[in-house]
DNA sequence: ACCTGAACACCGTTCAAGT
DNA sequence: ACCTGAACACCGTTCAAGT
């Protein structure tokens, strides 16, 4: 993988100790005055959208803030605690999206049918990013990636609760709702970025693709496969999830 | 995480040069005799679900087999192609599966049902190994994990197809399966797991989860939060998708 | 107050040398 | 034929020293 690739290629250029190493190729947008926790983090989530999750090193990530790598530490406890706070930082974003929060109340179905969306902006928008949501470790064993943060929980079982459901169907709700969202995104996702794990961004021959010829159906299908039709699969599942989710209200009469 | 917890600690057994170093306990069960393929991938497999896949180090492997770490260049050509072997080898365990491979042929319900549950086996078995199902790239960008590997699409296809689904059904119907398996099994392997991320088997505190006095729903809901119910709604939630896939089949005159 | 340099224990990987 | 030792380029992290 990544290191391996450079380290045997001693005629890679920043072994020779140019000023500029091979991946930060320049000085993010922001402001150039010193370092602070938000700028850290901030790199840290283009870097990774840029380089994906493996090349990021604290040597490299300095290096991209045109600073030495041991400088990070002054901001960041450590590499653990600079992924937690990338992800806590991209999941930030939602808390932005007019989409999501905004909007009177046109009941749950709505409200998670915006939510859903909202996620799934942010898995685009960090293709990278998204699968550190779900192997960080999560702050307790009962909060389910992508739905990562105590705020969110409470604001999802808060939601289906004050439209009536049950407090046992509102935590099934939760768990059904988070299961759908990671399977979709995650995969969503990697189809997409073709996940950024192996070289960067080498060019690097497509894969001539193992021969199918013993997979008859495969080589058939291989073009309807190939076709992406991500955006209405997710909506055609989150629709068949909301409507499973509504047989769990109890009859309408007994509502209060 | 790992290195670091060790590296500040020069205290520790290994680094005076005992012959035992700290992981590696014992030599695993197999013959002693010398190392092949095979015998590299099972101590992996092995050595992942008792430590976890970060703390899988080619020196680290190579004691707990015994031998020098420089010795497994021998017979897999670096850590990728191990891992790749690793999950390769997890998921062969399905051909092994008689509850999923025999049975005449009742019909593509029951098929999918046996499929689920033989993953969903693998997976609770292999719990720290599950989550590189994931994340290593696939073999083409169309395959999607867990269904990881060709030949186990194929016979997805035919069996669908087989049944009366059209093409284009069977594909939809394959991606909807595997998003379904991904997100669920994930989710239920992580909550028992603690995804093992952090330090490995050290008692360690099972911290004190920030105080939930803001969220009073999460207050009352924590018990119930925690309450394991995976089985239960694994199988709601394929009854679920099976019924939905159900829904792609032409009307049953026109079936062939 | 904030960053740098040097140091340390670890990595993955190669390769000549041992047996 | 198979493993070991030494070497190299990298890591994360600490800490005294610079500014």
């Amino acid at each position: 993988m990544t290191p391996a690739e450079e380290g045997d290629d001693p005629d890679t250029p920043e072994a020779r100790g140019g000023a500029a190493s091979a991946i930060p190729a320049a000085v993010p947008g922001s402001a150039r005055g010193s370092l602070d926790r938000r700028r850290v983090l901030g790199a840290a989530v283009e870097f990774i959208d840029m380089h994906g999750y493996e090349a990021l090193t604290m040597r490299r990530l300095g290096a991209y803030l045109g600073v030495e790598g041991m400088a990070l530490y002054r901001h960041v406890s450590g590499r653990e605690a600079l992924l937690d706070g990338v992800v806590e930082t991209v999941m930030d974003e939602l808390y932005g999206d007019p989409d999501v929060l905004m909007a009177p109340d046109h009941g749950w179905q709505d409200f998670l049918h915006r939510l859903a969306h909202g996620v799934r902006r942010i898995a685009l928008a960090h293709p990278a990013v998204f699968p550190l949501l779900a192997s960080r470790p999560p702050a307790a064993p009962w909060v389910r990636p992508p739905l990562r943060s105590l705020r969110w929980l409470e604001c999802f079982l808060g939601g289906l609760i004050g439209s009536g459901f049950p407090d046992h169907a509102a935590v099934e709700a939760y768990r059904a709702y988070t299961s759908f969202l990671l399977g979709h995104l995650l995969l969503e996702v990697s189809q997409k970025g073709v996940k950024i794990s192996p070289a960067d961004e080498a060019e690097e021959a497509p894969a001539p693709l193992a021969d199918l010829t013993d997979y008859p159906h495969l080589q058939r299908l291989e073009p309807l496969l190939s076709q992406d039709e991500s955006a209405a699969e997710f909506d055609e599942s989150l629709e068949n999830l909301l409507d499973r989710l509504e047989r769990l209200l109890p009859p309408p009469r007994s509502r209060r």
